[in-house]
DNA sequence: ACGACTTTGTTCAGGCGTTCACAAGCGGTT
DNA sequence: AACCGCTTGTGAACGCCTGAACAAAGTCGT
């Protein structure tokens, strides 16, 4: 019998149990059996305090004088955050970015398959990537549909990436992995999330200027100094 | 004449302005002359309210009653996020992804420029990508002395980022995007950001199991979805 | 068997970020 | 010149998330 959930659990928090479990799967390959918060929390960069409160979220999973089960807390993660069953998804721009993603390997041992690889230019058609052949776009609708695809990864130039984000909730996908540069209109119910490279790279570039503003982080030995900021 | 800037930005806020500017370069080129809050904030996807608190951060930069100039507030908005100045960027790891990430060209159109590219395999090295040859990564040192490089991009496996970040710090880059699915361990004034995009699966992997599961719900989330910490 | 130590789970306060709502300012119109 | 409508800019409330301190609970050692 599933027990109750409570408490609803904050999309942050979300975020965080996927890197928890990377980690648990990471030392329970290592062949540890138990970990304490404060090593795990070490190992996903957060604070110990916030992992047990984010694990708190799932109820008590851990032992106290003794941390948690490796085996105990992965298994229960990974039932949280959707079970083991495979998760097919369509990848449709198969350019460069769309070549590396449909490649890694990464994705299918956390269950998240490929099942369809679509692209619109003809020299991209037929090639095959990761096993998998290009398809034309314009099976998209039949591929999703043969598939049950559930999550669709955009990853095409901008000026398409709402059409093509379209024609995907129009058969059904309420999940939508963005990488295209735009931001896309979606019905309520389906879920986009972005991924701005660019973006990143920004905020990065900012934070080096702003921080050329200020005098930071060479320690003065001696205490004095006068100009802060 | 540094001294304007009396108020601090969020981080959260330095990721938005990076997209607002995007979309008025794209507004420009169309040949806009004018924009009203709530259209611009429909073409980022945020609340208009919110994207008129973003840029009172830099000051007033729009005219009431009639809205925003397109180029004096993209020109504002370079400026706050550092300049037109050219970010010398090297990329370790040219695998699948660094090999896309090298021969994007949406970078250097925002003034990030690849001025090294670093690999460890024999069979990488001395490739070209971009225009720019694949050199080993034991010159990491010198090529980042030669180039003045300030950010560096991570994209070797796993298991040896963290020794490539330390390398990094040690000759000066403070500023690190990482791709590799691990937390990296840095020094007080370095910056990293991390994409990781196996959890942006799983969290639309979490979302959709919400949603066909008994209607408790998810929290309510923020909206944006900028990135891992 | 008992005590002390370790580690979890929870509660509390503080800081940020987002949102709504409204007054101020500017252009255009009469 | 004065009015009107439109849009910005901002002040304040609300809610979420983070970080820290505390109590409960279980284990290990004696
Ligand atoms: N490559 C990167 O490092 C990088 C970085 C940041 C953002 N992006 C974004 O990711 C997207 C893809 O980038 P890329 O470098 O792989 O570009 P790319 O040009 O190499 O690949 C785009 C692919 O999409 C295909 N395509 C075009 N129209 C299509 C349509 N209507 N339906 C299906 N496929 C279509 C093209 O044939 C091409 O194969 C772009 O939006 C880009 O802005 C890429
Ligand atoms: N490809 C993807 O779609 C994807 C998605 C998510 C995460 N990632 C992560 O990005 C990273 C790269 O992924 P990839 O698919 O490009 O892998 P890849 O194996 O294709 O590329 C890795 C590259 O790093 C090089 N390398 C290895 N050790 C190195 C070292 N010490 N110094 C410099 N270079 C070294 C390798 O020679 C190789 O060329 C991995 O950490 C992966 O987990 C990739």
């Amino acid at each position: 019998m599933p027990q109750s959930r409570p408490r609803i659990i904050p999309e942050a928090t979300v975020a965080r149990l996927a890197v928890y479990l990377r980690v648990l799967a990471g030392l329970a390959d290592g062949g540890r059996s138990h970990v304490s918060s404060g090593e795990l929390a070490s190992a996903a960069g957060v604070n110990p305090a916030g992992l047990r409160k984010d694990l708190s979220y799932l109820g008590p999973c851990g032992v106290r004088g003794v941390g948690y089960s490796v085996a105990g807390l992965r298994d229960r993660l990974t039932d949280a955050l959707g079970g083991e069953r495979s998760r097919p998804c369509v990848l449709i721009g198969i350019g460069r970015l769309g070549s590396a993603l449909a490649d890694y390997a990464g994705f299918a041992s956390r269950g998240f398959e490929f099942v369809g690889l679509l692209d619109t230019d003809p020299a991209a058609v037929g090639r095959r990537v990761g096993g998998l052949p290009v398809r034309p776009v314009a099976e998209l609708e039949s591929v999703v549909a043969e598939t049950q695809a559930a999550i669709g990864v955009i990853t095409t130039p901008a000026e398409v990436a709402q059409s093509v984000c379209d024609r995907l909730v129009s058969v059904g996908v309420r999940s939508i992995l963005n990488f295209a540069p735009v931001a896309l209109t979606v019905p309520a119910g389906v879920d986009v999330r972005k991924v701005d490279l660019s973006v990143e790279l920004q905020v990065l570039a900012f934070l080096d200027q702003q921080r050329h503003g200020t005098p930071p982080l060479v320690a003065p030995l001696r205490a004095a100094q006068g100009s802060a900021r």
